[in-house]
DNA sequence: AAATTCTTTGAGACTCATTCTCAATAAGGG
DNA sequence: CCCTTATTGAGAATGAGTCTCAAAGAATTT
C-alpha cells in the first residue's frame, strides 16, 4: 500500500504535479481492484466509500496514470473506455466477447517480440500498443 | 468498378437492404480512395463532388460495409474513427505515430497465426481484431 | 397505373463520454 | 504562516455518433 503511494508521489513529482488527497484516492481505488472498470465505475465506487472526488478529477487523474504506465486504457469497442491498474500484473492483452462483453486476458511473448520487430523495421520507437481480439466466447456460441 | 458495384448489390441483398444511389455513392467514394479517412472526410468528399448524401446515411452505410468486411474501422486513439476499404488490399494492421499521426500499414502472418491460436485456446470464435502499435516515427524522434 | 406497404433518407435533435471553464480552495516552498 | 501557483468541483461545452420522424422512393398488389 505504502509502496504504491510512493510510486504515485514519484510520478506526480516527475510530472511537476502536486500530491493531493483526490489523486491519491483515485489511485487507491484503481489499484485495489482487479476488474476492468470505466471512469464512471471508479467515480461511483469512490462515492460509495464516502470519498467525493469529481468526475473531472477522476478523468484527469486517470490520464496521468495512463501516461505513466500505471494504468492501462482499454477500448472495448463499444461504450466508454475501461481501465485496469498495471501493478504486479504482467503485461497482457485482451480477448473480448462481442455478445456478452466478457473479457479474458492473454499473454503471448512471441507476439510481443514480433511487435518489436515490426516497430524496428518501420523505425518507430514503440510507446504502447492495442491488441484486442473480438469474437464469440464458448458460452455464447 | 462494375465488379465493386456487384459486390455491394450482393451484400445489400444478403442483408435485406435496398440498393440505392446514396449507398452506392458512399461505397464508390470509399473504394476509390486509398487513404484513411473519417466519416466526415467521406461526407465532405461526396459533397465536393456534388453528391449530397446526409451524414446519417454516410454513417449508416459505413456500418453495413464494416459489418460485411468491405471496410475496416480504425481507432486511431484520438478523435474520430477512420475507415479504409478492403478491396484488393491484403489484410494488414497499423503502426501509428503519436506525434504526427502518420499511419503505416504492416502485415505479419506469424502474428495472425498466433492470434488464431490464442482464440482457439480460449475457445473464442474470432470475428475481428484490433492491433495497433503506437510510437514515435523516425521523423519525429 | 393506382393503391398499398415497406424501406430509406435527411435534417436536426439527442446521447453520452470526455474535456473545458473558472471561481474557490488547497499545496508546499520560502 | 504567506504567497504563489496548481488543483478542484460543478456544470457547461464539445464532438462523434445515433436516433427520430415526416417525406420521398422502391416494390408489390390490385
Amino acid at each position: 500500500m505504502s509502496k504504491n503511494k510512493e510510486k504515485l508521489k514519484m510520478i506526480l513529482h516527475k510530472e511537476g504535479l502536486r500530491f493531493t488527497n483526490q489523486r491519491e484516492a483515485v489511485w487507491n481505488e484503481i489499484v485495489t481492484c482487479d476488474e476492468h472498470r470505466n471512469a464512471d465505475d471508479i467515480y461511483m465506487a469512490l462515492r460509495k466509500n464516502g470519498i467525493l472526488v469529481s468526475r473531472a478529477t477522476v478523468y484527469r487523474t486517470i490520464d496521468v496514470l495512463v501516461k505513466n504506465n500505471m494504468v492501462r486504457k482499454l477500448d472495448v469497442g463499444v461504450g466508454p473506455s475501461k481501465f485496469e491498474h498495471k501493478m504486479n500484473a504482467p503485461h497482457h492483452d485482451h480477448i473480448i466477447c462481442i455478445q456478452c462483453g466478457r473479457i479474458e486476458e492473454f499473454v503471448d511473448d512471441q507476439i510481443e517480440n514480433l511487435q518489436d520487430s515490426v516497430a524496428k523495421e518501420y523505425e518507430f520507437k514503440l510507446v504502447r500498443h492495442i491488441h484486442q481480439l473480438f469474437g464469440i466466447c464458448k458460452d455464447c456460441q
